[in-house]
RNA sequence: UCCCCGGUAGCUCAAUCGGCAGAGCGGGUGGCUGUUAACCACUAGGUUGAUGGUUCGAGUCCGUCCCGGGGAGCCA
């Protein structure tokens, strides 16, 4: 294939390529005639949300046999001078004197038009819907939020440990599993024995990983500081904006750490992220701001240059307490934060990110760190405005007694996890970690109301098309 | 899973009290123009989500189901 400069490229050093020739491969967004003998063609190749206009001189006899052919959608291959445009609305464009039609795109059954289509309506058609600008736009920032990550815990000395997808306890208490058999349905239904899973590929019940903590601990206590980043899956019945059944995470865990340090690298890290793309992808972001979330960039700026307002679950009962705000659910210790609780702290009352510390012992899992007044745990929630809680994580209990005490409170099999108890007993540390929910972040940075919008295939109840 | 609101042309939506199925965009044709979600004219395009019922008559009312949206729970 002949080699082409991406469109982002040319934008970018525009002044460099303007005067010489220029090649360039994508998709017809749009095309507008003028029987001044010229066609204006819009053409973009993902690479930035700016589409290059072509002109097209009617009368190349080269053109005169496609110029039909060039519709919304189909692919094509230009080369021409790069020049200034006299009209408004763009730097430069590209006059052709080369056009290459790759595929044709039927004008009247290509489903994207250059109006404006509804999320809904996108989300059908899967396998079009990245030539949506807004699509295009989540993508591009998904992107840089993934390789920030990597960067983010690269430079701080952590290693990207891949923990396992298919994994055999069920019980971490971080929601519904997915089975993964090789069994028939017919045997599934006809087997009585609790051994039926004999015969499966594992030899005993496997599932999807909701979380890779337990396991990314494990490197924790032998390389220091790790993280993981990959797929996770819960197969809640959940129906909401903000769930997916498959998505990614991820979860940091460092040894010698405690809940302070976990903080303060869980805020550093929302604010590289959010930095990252504030810099990076401030084109993008523009596009959300003015279609999406009028307030973005303001809470998105925000979130760098303030601190986060932190507090313990009891101060954050308190606050709720003093409000005027009439809750559907009533506030008392002891009792779950509701969504309504966690938006009025971090959008009406402190209008910023919010992190929650120390929660109540009864409402955490069993391997958060008990703290001394033996009530609380050394768990931390951080929350932003709109989504809600983005971050979760805690010091993890490293005394092997108190581990195991709160194993049999929660109703934790001390065998099935024996390996978890024998980290507390060879050379046990005090260590920390926390969960983030990747497609939770490209929400906040885009300001899109659907986790749906995302992720490129949504995986929700009753859905997994493409 | 629960509560509320929706589903009408390819897309986005309108249709008064139950009384002839509509518009804009998109498509086609023609015109105009260094155009910018271009513009102007003409034109094609419908099993009103599915199903059962009430009625002289149902897009509209009732039952059931499917799908979408908002909220809740669960959580990241």
């Amino acid at each position: 294939m002949e080699k082409a400069t991406r469109i982002a490229e040319l934008f970018a050093q525009s002044e460099a390529y303007v005067g010489k020739t220029a090649r360039v491969q994508g998709w017809v967004r749009t095309r507008r005639d003028s029987k001044a003998g010229i066609s204006f063609i819009e053409l973009n190749d993902g690479s930035c949300l700016k589409s290059v206009q072509i002109i097209a001189d009617h009368n190349h006899p080269e053109y005169q046999e496609i110029l039909a052919d060039i519709t919304t959608g189909c692919s094509l291959q230009v080369e021409g001078t790069v020049s200034p445009s006299p009209g408004k609305g763009q730097s430069i464009e590209i006059r052709a004197n080369r056009i290459k039609l790759y595929g044709r795109s039927d004008p009247l059954t290509y489903p994207l038009q250059k109006k404006r289509h509804s999320l809904e309506f996108l989300r059908q058609i899967a396998h079009l819907r990245p030539r949506s600008n807004t699509i295009g736009a989540v993508t591009r920032i998904r992107n840089r939020l993934s390789y920030g990550v990597h960067q983010f815990f690269q430079d701080r000395g952590f290693y990207y440990i891949h923990t396992p997808i298919i994994t055999s306890s069920d019980c971490e208490g971080a929601g519904e599993v997915f089975r993964v058999t090789t069994l028939g349905p017919e045997s599934l239904l006809t087997g009585q024995s609790d051994n039926i899973f004999e015969g499966d590929f594992f030899n005993r019940p496997a599932f999807l990983t909701v979380s890779g903590q337990l396991q990314a601990e494990i490197y924790a206590l032998a390389l220091g500081k790790v993280y993981t980043f990959g797929p996770t899956f819960r197969s809640e019945n959940s129906n909401t904006s903000r769930h997916l059944a498959e998505f990614w995470m991820i979860e940091p865990e460092a040894a010698f750490c405690d809940l302070q340090d976990n903080l303060e690298l869980a805020v550093e890290f929302v604010k590289h992220l959010v930095g990252t793309i504030l810099v990076d992808c401030s084109e993008d972001l523009e596009f959300f701001a003015h279609f999406v979330e009028p307030a973005l960039l303001e809470t998105l700026q925000k979130t760098v240059d303030t601190s986060f307002e932190i507090i313990s679950y009891k101060e954050a009962v308190a606050f709720l307490k003093r409000s005027d705000e009439a809750f559907t659910f009533p506030v008392e210790w002891g009792n779950d934060l509701q969504a309504e609780h966690e938006r009025y702290l971090t959008e009406k009352l402190f209008q910023k990110p919010v992190a929650i510390i120390d929660f109540p012992r009864a409402l955490k899992p069993f391997y958060m760190r008990v703290n001394a007044d033996e009530q609380t745990v050394a768990a931390m929630d951080i929350l932003v405005p709109r989504i809600g809680e983005i971050i979760g994580g805690s010091q993890r209990e490293d005394r092997r007694d108190v581990l195991i005490e709160q194993m049999q409170l929660k109703g934790i099999s001390t065998e099935e996890y024996r390996w978890y108890v024998e980290l507390r007993e060879f050379g046990s540390v005090p260590h920390a970690g926390f969960g983030c929910g990747l497609e939770r972040m490209v929400q906040f940075t885009t300001g899109l109301p659907n986790i749906r919008e995302v992720i490129p295939f949504p995986r929700t109840p009753g859905h997994a098309e493409f």
